[in-house]
DNA sequence: AAGAAAGCAAGAGCAGTGCTCTCTGTTGTG
DNA sequence: CACAACAGAGAGCACTGCTCTTGCTTTCTT
C-alpha cells in the first residue's frame, strides 16, 4: 500500500492527475495491472489515498510553519501560514491543483474521509482570527454590511467550528480565505501570465499583508 | 467545424475537460473518429478552440454588464465584472474550469492565440482602475509598502497596458484580481465545503463590496 | 502433521481512448 | 471529360480502467 501510494505520488507530481494510470503504477512496481487492484479498489480510490495524504503534508507543513511563531503574533500567524501554503504549492503543484483546482471529472472525494484532514487550514486560520478577537485585536469594520441572507449560515459556521466571531468578522474571513488561495492558484497555475512577476514570493508577501489588514489584524509593521 | 466545436463544448459541460474524447464527439457527430481529424488535428487542438471559445463568451458577457452601468461608477463597473463572471462561471463550471482551473496535464495554450481574448477580464478590470485614477476617484494607501523587488515587473506592466497607476494602485488591482477569481473558484470547486453558504450570490456580493474597498474605490452605499 | 482457507499475483479479455495509415467515393474545376 | 482536391471509412497500434479465471504460496485450524 505505502508503494502504490509512494508510486502515485511521483506519478502525479510528473504526469498529473487525469493522466494517472493505475497501470503505469503497476509497471513501476513491476507488478501485473490487476494485483494492484487487491489493493486498491480503483484508480478514484487511488485519488482519494492521494487526496488524504496531499492534505496531511500541507496541514503539517501549515503547523510546523505555526509552531515558530508566538501565538500571540496574529498577523505573523497569518504570513506563516500563507507562506506555509505557497511554498507547498509551488513545490508541489500537481498535488495542489489536485486538492485546490478544478475538481477531476467523475471523481467525487469521499466526504467522511477527507472532510477531516481538509479543513486543517481553513482550521488554522479560523484559530487565529478567534485568537485575535479573543485578544481584543481584531478590527472589526461595520461597512460593508454583511447580507441578512447569510446570517443563518454564518450561525451554522460559527456553532460547527465553535467560533466567538461577529458576522463582519467571519465573512471577512472566508474573504481572505478564499482570496489567499486564490493568489496561490493564480501563481500556480500560470494566470498572471508567462514571466509577468519577476518575484512572486515578493508580491505574494504583499498580498498577505493586504490581506492581514482586510480581516481586520493591527499591523505590526 | 462549428459542429465540431459545438459538441465539443456540449461534452465539455457534461463529461470535462480530462474526459474530452475526439471519439464521442465523431460519435456524436455521426461520424467515423479519423473523419474529425481532417478538422482538427489533435485533442489538443480541439481543447484550444474550446478556450478561446470560452475567453470569448466570457468576455462577451462581461462587456454587456459593462455597457449597462455608467462609465463613471466605478464602483459599480467593478461589481459588475465581478457579478459577470461569477454568474457565467455558475452555469459553465467546466468551462469556468477548463480556464481557470488547474491546467490539463500535457496541454498547453498556445499564447498567440489566446492570450488576446485570455485578457478581456483583467482589461476591463485596469480599465476601471485606470478611468478612477484619472478622474481622482481612486484612494491610494501607502501602507504595506510595495516591495522593492517588484518595481521593474510592475514598470513593465504598466508599460505594456499603458497604465497609468502607482505602484500601490497596481498591487492592490492584481491582488482584488486575483481574489476575484479566487472567491468565484472556492463556490464553483466546491471548496466552501457541501452547502456551506445559503446564499452564495450573496456572499460573493459582499465580498465584491470589501474587494472595492481594498482596491481604493471610494464607497457609493 | 495434514488439510482447508485465505492471500496474492498472473494472464486473458472487454470496451474505451488518441492517433496514423491506407483505401474508396464524391465533388469541383480547368 | 479528366484530374485534383476533399471527405469519410476502416483497420490497426499502443494505451487506459476494470473484471474474471487460474494457479501458486502462505497461514491457520483441526
Amino acid at each position: 500500500m505505502a508503494d502504490i501510494v509512494r508510486i502515485g505520488r511521483r506519478h502525479l507530481a510528473t504526469e498529473g492527475a487525469a493522466a494517472l494510470s493505475l497501470r503505469a503504477v503497476a509497471r513501476d512496481l513491476g507488478v501485473v495491472s490487476s494485483a494492484v487492484y487487491r489493493y486498491v479498489a480503483s484508480r478514484d480510490e487511488l485519488l482519494t489515498l492521494l487526496v488524504i495524504a496531499g492534505y496531511d503534508e500541507l496541514g503539517d507543513e501549515v503547523d510546523a510553519a505555526l509552531a515558530k511563531v508566538d501565538p500571540d503574533d496574529h498577523r505573523g500567524r497569518l504570513v506563516a501560514i500563507g507562506t506555509a501554503v505557497r511554498t507547498w504549492a509551488v513545490r508541489e503543484p500537481a498535488m495542489y491543483a489536485l486538492l485546490f483546482g478544478s475538481p477531476v471529472p467523475g471523481y467525487h472525494a469521499p466526504a467522511e474521509r477527507t472532510t477531516g484532514p481538509g479543513t486543517r487550514v481553513i482550521g488554522a486560520l479560523a484559530d487565529v482570527w478567534a485568537r485575535a478577537h479573543a485578544a481584543g485585536r481584531l478590527r472589526v469594520p461595520e461597512q460593508p454590511p454583511v447580507p441578512a441572507a447569510l446570517a443563518a449560515s454564518f450561525a451554522a459556521v460559527r456553532r460547527e467550528l465553535g467560533l466567538e466571531l461577529p458576522d463582519q468578522a467571519l465573512a471577512r474571513g472566508v474573504l481572505v480565505w478564499a482570496a489567499l488561495f486564490g493568489c496561490v492558484s493564480f501563481e500556480v497555475f500560470g494566470q498572471y501570465g508567462p514571466d509577468s512577476f519577476g518575484d512572486p514570493a515578493a508580491l505574494f508577501a504583499h498580498q498577505l499583508q493586504v490581506l492581514a489588514d482586510t480581516v481586520g489584524l493591527p499591523p505590526t509593521r
